[in-house]
DNA sequence: TATAATATCTAAAACCTTTTAAATTTTAGC
DNA sequence: GCTAAAATTTAAAAGGTTTTAGATATTATA
């Protein structure tokens, strides 16, 4: 059974492909096909379930109706959660969505991104950088292609933004846990230190204790590799034990580095002495910390809207409804257990 | 700055766009190309980042060198880590993945499933259907393009398949349940309870119970609502206790469920002071089971090894490499805490 | 050296749309 | 009833590749 295609409607209806084609994509009106003409045209139509070719107008359009989406990793719970509403939206108006993972490997970011733009074509791309350059974007190889970036800033000023207030939301609950008595609040953070949301939650914690005249103390700080996290936080740790360091309260930057930190705590019997009463905090939230026996406070984040956002965004870009290049910066949301 | 197309090549480099075309598709030798010719094309080329238009070519050739996902939803951890491992694989081969959420609607899953095939030109579809009926599959618009069904099985003999063995898994572990004494074993099941791998667990629920000389008490099977399943799990049991109706483990049929059971024991009181001691037992392993104080009995799936099996048997479809419907069933593995 | 066979290479068609420019039909005006 | 203007409709081009069938150049044969 071959595909049906406008030669077919053209020979069935005796309507030129010119009129169908007109038709059925809406612009019957703007070139003057009578009204009869048009409902003819799609009262017959419906009938034949025919689809047209979508290489062939996209061929012929230079429109493909695909938008990437590059993340570090679309198994983290994270992406794709943003995926997830990023595809939603995208369905209602038409498009699909590509997916594809860098595994924080900066050289596959960038196959990646030539990719999608120069090999498959896509309308759109939406991407969560683990770029710490701006040069690569600025390629006029790139300067057609609308680019949103989520999650992550990269040092590059004329670019279109969907990401949550990391500095506030870090300053916010380090003052929290300040207020409620902790005053040697450990920081588990991760290298590569550069990726923005990081970084910004660190000046966030440093923020909040200078605000509360706290001095930093660098040995608070333990920096995790992300390709060991769970071994390193409990090195990290261990190593705070063995230096007699005072902690009452261990904020880790992401939900990786504290569910890693919880672990490492519940299964040394050392840690599990020394830190039994120590508060914990985490930038992001996750369903287990209801289900744990310790209470944690966390910040979440407004995983949703990042991707409603980037997505309607995209398309507008797209659309050239934008003039200038958007900024959108989402708040947090600190919950108490 | 205009893209590069064959038509520059040919004018650059004195030879036809055929020629050209010949040699970069590695069709060179087949048409008595010489390698002279060859290698001085190849080098011209290199240095000049030429991509063929896809569009053009997916038009010309039929191929569209994509691969569909249709899963229930893709932000599901489950779902996501196989996406990732068949984009993983799908890239190596030159393909790229298109992802789709049906949210367990029927009606959606059979609208995304037509629009792949049928307007977005897929060569392959990896799909985990929610769909009872096998119809819908047989219909001859869909003949030419290869399936793959993933995790749940539907009614429909000549298919491919990539799933685990959710029958012998879950009679697995509910001997281990019995086999440490349990006998009066709940089951979290969920509703629509059609889709084949919650049906299969259940059965192997009820084979295990069999097997030890164990009536079955319906009274222990909760359905459990896939809409609001912290709800109808939280007034199951407390309908369980209500009913005074003796309960030594609960075994939930999925993740969800069993953090709904472990959740709902936690923070109502009646239901703590019930089931404190109760063993727990789950279909499905997550890290989370690792950080809370009670000790669940799981059921690891290989996860990634659906992702793998799909792909690469998706991709031996593609290139017809395979003239028999391939079943493939993976073991699962209990873990113990 | 002329012809046949072989080795290389290329022009043109095909894939299926959308859009431009032009043709045809209808209506209006006199 | 004839011409001009307006309303509909259509033929043909364009988009960029791959492939078929054929052309040209080269080598071998007589």
């Amino acid at each position: 059974m071959k595909r049906l295609q406008l030669e077919d409607l053209s020979k069935q209806l005796g309507y030129s492909k010119t009129l169908i084609s007109m038709v059925l994509n809406g612009k019957g009106n703007q070139y003057g096909i009578s009204k009869k003409t048009q409902a003819t045209v799609l009262d017959a139509v419906a009938q034949l379930d025919y689809a047209p070719n979508r290489f062939a107008r996209a061929l012929r359009t230079g429109k493909s109706f695909f938008v990437g989406l590059i993340v570090a990793d679309i198994a983290n719970p994270f992406y794709s959660k943003i995926a997830k509403n990023i595809e939603t939206v995208l369905l209602t108006k038409g498009y699909n969505l590509m997916v594809c993972s860098t595994d924080e490997n900066v050289e596959k970011e960038m196959k990646l991104v030539d990719m999608m733009i120069n090999q498959q074509g896509v309308d759109g791309l939406i991407i969560a950088s683990s770029c710490n350059n701006a040069e690569f974007y600025q390629s006029p190889r790139f300067a057609k292609t609308p680019i949103v970036f989520i999650d992550r800033v990269i040092p590059l000023h004329k670019a279109n933004y969907v990401v949550i207030d990391n500095f506030g939301g870090s300053a916010e609950v380090v003052n929290k846990l300040i207020d409620e008595g902790a005053r040697n609040i450990a920081c588990l953070s991760i290298t590569p230190s550069y990726i923005s949301t990081i970084e910004d939650r660190l000046n966030g914690y440093k923020e909040a204790l200078q605000k509360n005249n706290i001095p930093l103390d660098k040995n608070l700080i333990l920096n995790i590799n992300f390709e060991n996290i769970y071994r390193d936080v409990l090195n990290g740790l261990l190593d705070l034990a063995a230096k007699k360091v005072k902690v009452d309260a261990i904020y880790s930057l992401n939900n990786h580095l504290a569910t890693a930190a919880l672990k490492a705590i519940k299964e040394n019997k050392e840690l599990k002495q020394l830190f039994d009463k120590t508060k914990h905090a985490c930038f992001d939230d996750v369903d287990l910390f209801d289900l744990i026996d310790k209470p944690v406070l966390s910040v979440s984040q407004p995983i949703e809207m990042i991707g409603q956002n980037a997505s309607s965004l995209i398309l507008d870009v797209i659309d050239g409804k934008l003039t200038n290049h958007s900024n959108i910066v989402l708040p947090t949301n600190l919950i108490e257990r």
